[in-house]
DNA sequence: AGCACGCCGACT
DNA sequence: GTCGGCGTGCTC
């Protein structure tokens, strides 16, 4: 017999099988297991992903088999073929996503006792005070021998009392003692759609793709709940997917409470071998829920029944190391190879997302009102351009939202204050009018560059020189925006020297439970007004907060990029709703230059179904997703030649290929990559916009097969609608 | 990745 | 003639 081995290499020349001979100590060996093999001069990793019975070439033998069971199925071996296929990269680096992560194993050793405690009390010597004390603390079972004294545990191992056994130790990713276990309640009309049509199809093992598109506290979560609870009693499995920044301890009780130790929690907080445990207890099928963000779509269950993408619009659901897949198409694959359902979830589907349950793609479920009829918050928008020319208010809070934060001090009720601060890019806008500078060709802000002073659209390269005064209105309040969360703690505390302010930003939140710590003070009530960043507007359930500010909505409203519509709409829809989930009626207040801005009206009116009609609108008009394919491919090497002339042969292959297929590909560049220069590594790209007519793969294709043919040493990086533009 | 091969310019 | 630099291709 003849092993088929692909080895773990990315790159793409040698990412190939070679066939191996198999030992006759290894005859045992079968697909899905990693082996050593040589190749060259050298060892490699690789895994066995078929067998043949003849091969052309002189062969050389397997010298290890690296694991005693495969790491993965024949399906999942196919599972990564399709996704080579799809993401542009080596076998290798679809295959490392579903292997046991990387740890030193780690055995345990404990004591027991292996005759009666009376009998062992009996057979020591009277007063030996450390022999009775060990018998003592093994009475109830099992102890590490690391908590007890070795010398003690040889001399009653002699006398027959004791034996020693090994075991791997599955280190508790949550401690389950903590959780109660909760009831499922009575679904509202709304919801029992929803677990009807789930339950029917887990039950049939028919794949679907639903989504459910639910208000801020609509009760998404129940129903996630008993869609599982569902499989669980028909013998199947769920997984269940968060974004990162959501799986916080409350999130997670609530699966651990309703299906207790069937559950298992992957986080980023985990420690590896807390990870490889993880891993070995679904692969041993221990498991019926997995819980966790994105790289859990590859957790090792088998017979799954559904996948939940919970707040399926966040853009962590989108890879951004190689390969750069969306997670959406991956847990569809992988539900159709598993005749399971895949249930996408948000209060603010994403654009791509509804346009496909719009047209019948995806089956839609909508849950428009609150569980317990409770109202959404009445949103209030405050005028920022009036603040300092009518009201000689400098302060970065306005009156109006001074007066509200003032209300709930004097009731005693919590205020949540948010800042939406994003890193380098910058825009420029008039604070008179509120007019934003806008590339000319793309209808995207430009990005003011502090070093040129001079403002840069990322997307075509158009630049041009800054304005001294405002094109509107003339005014020379023109200028870039940005303002930090210090600043604004400050200004708190000389407005409201009484209010206890809790800031919350990566400053302080950077420490290991740091973002705990500051919940917990703030849920205990040690704090009056809570100040963050994005971190504030994830997952918080404070039913005591009644106030939530949003200081200024303008910096993701104008991002160098095409969904800043749909970002903001989302963060404020967020941030809004984690006011007034009490019996107390919430109130928002955005702060904003641009009041008439639809996404700013419709947030206010919690109006999804307009901001998206109006935004697809804008999206068709401008040739965005979902009306065609982004792709943006970028060459790197050390060398600064070599890429330079890579990407303008690749520039002229896409000439050439636009020649046949007329109106179709839209290309832009090649140019300096926004960021030019990573880690020594000179990078140049080209944007691609491909209209959904054509068949972008092989076009894609055709590209990754014609940089590979090029003389000289370069990498190429495929990324089809990146989420990140920079 | 790392080595062999071969083409070409430079040097004894 | 022959040495060696480097670009290119191959490894089952």
């Amino acid at each position: 017999m003849i092993a088929k081995v692909i080895i773990n290499n990315k790159d793409a020349n040698i990412d190939q099988c070679f066939d191996y001979l198999i030992p006759e100590e290894f005859s045992g060996v079968s697909v899905g297991m990693r082996v050593s093999v040589p190749l060259g001069n050298r060892h490699a990793t690789g895994v066995i992903i078929g067998f043949s019975e003849s091969s052309p070439f002189t062969l050389k033998p397997i010298s290890k088999v690296l694991d005693k069971e495969p790491v993965c199925s024949e399906s999942k071996i196919n599972f990564c073929l399709w996704m080579k296929e799809k993401y542009f990269c080596s076998f290798y680096q679809t295959f490392r996503l579903f292997t046991p992560p990387q740890s030193r194993e780690k055995n345990v050793r404990y004591a027991r006792l292996i005759v009666p405690y009376e009998e062992a009390l009996s057979s020591i010597r009277k007063g030996s005070y450390l022999q009775t004390e060990t018998i003592e603390k093994l009475k109830d079972g099992a102890v590490e021998t690391s908590l007890l004294n070795s010398a003690v545990l040889r001399t009653l191992e002699k006398k027959g009392i004791i034996e020693f056994l090994t075991k791997r130790e599955y280190r508790e990713a949550y401690d389950q003692s903590k959780y109660k276990k909760s009831e499922k309640y009575v679904p509202t009309c709304e919801q029992k759609a929803v677990i009807d049509y789930l339950d029917e199809k887990i039950i049939k093992g028919e794949t679907d793709t639903v989504l459910l598109h639910g208000v801020t506290g609509s009760g998404k979560t129940e129903v996630f709940l008993q869609a599982i609870e569902t499989c669980i009693k028909n013998g199947k499995t769920a997984i269940m997917l968060v974004p990162e920044i959501s799986l916080t301890p409350q999130m997670v009780q609530r699966f651990v409470s309703r299906f207790g130790s069937d559950v298992a929690v992957i986080h980023s907080k985990l420690s590896p071998g807390e990870r490889l445990d993880q891993w070995q207890k679904i692969h041993d099928g221990d498991i019926s829920v997995v819980v966790g963000a994105r790289s859990a779509i590859f957790a090792p269950l088998e017979n799954i029944g559904i996948i939940i993408l919970d707040e399926e619009h966040e853009n962590s659901y989108k890879s951004d190391t190689t390969p750069k897949y969306l997670t959406h198409d991956v847990a569809k694959k992988r539900c159709e190879d598993e005749n399971a359902v895949l249930l996408l979830a948000s209060a603010t589907p994403s654009l791509s997302t509804y346009y496909k349950a719009q047209s019948g793609e995806y089956k839609l479920f909508e849950m428009l009102n609150r569980y317990n009829d409770i109202k959404m918050p009445e949103v209030n928008i405050v005028d920022m351009r009036g603040e300092i020319f009518a009201f000689r208010n400098m302060s970065p809070i306005s009156l109006a939202l001074q007066s509200e934060i003032r209300k709930n001090l004097d009731n005693k009720e919590k205020t949540i204050l948010f800042l939406n601060r994003r890193g380098y890019s910058t825009f420029v806008s008039c604070r008179k009018c509120g007019y934003v500078v806008n590339c000319p060709n793309c209808d995207i802000s430009m990005t003011y560059h502090k070093k040129t002073d001079r403002l840069v659209c990322h997307y075509c390269g158009h630049t041009q020189g800054n304005y001294t005064a405002c094109p509107e209105c003339s005014s020379p309040n023109i200028r870039y925006f940005g303002t930090g969360t210090q600043k604004i703690e400050e200004e708190l505390n000389t407005l409201f020297p009484d209010a206890r302010v809790l800031r919350m930003d990566t400053d302080t939140t950077s420490k290991k439970g740091g973002h705990e710590e500051i919940l917990e003070k703030f849920s205990k009530g040690e704090a009056d007004i809570l100040l963050g960043t994005q971190m504030v507007t994830k997952g918080l359930d404070f039913p005591d907060v009644t106030l939530v500010g949003v200081l200024a909505a303008d910096t993701s409203l104008s991002l160098d990029d095409f969904r800043a519509g749909e970002r903001s709409f989302s963060l404020l829809t967020q941030v809004c709703g984690r006011a007034g989930r009490g019996f107390i009626p919430g109130r928002a207040v955005i702060q904003t230059y641009q009041p008439d801005n639809q996404v700013i009206k419709h947030a206010k009116e919690h109006d999804y179904k307009s901001f998206y009609e109006n935004e697809i609108r804008g999206r068709y008009r401008m040739n965005y997703p979902p009306f065609c394919d982004i792709v943006s491919i970028i060459i790197s090497s050390d060398n600064k030649e070599v890429p330079e002339t890579h990407i303008k042969e690749v520039s002229k292959f896409i000439k050439e290929y636009s020649k046949h297929e007329t109106g179709k590909i839209y290309m832009l560049g090649p140019m300096e990559a926004p960021v030019a220069k990573i880690n020594n590594n000179y990078r140049y790209r080209i944007l691609l916009k491909c209209k959904k007519s054509l068949d972008t793969h092989s076009l894609l294709s055709g590209i990754y097969e014609f940089h590979k043919k090029l003389k000289g040493k370069s990498f190429i990086s495929i990324d089809i609608n990146p989420t990140n533009m920079i």
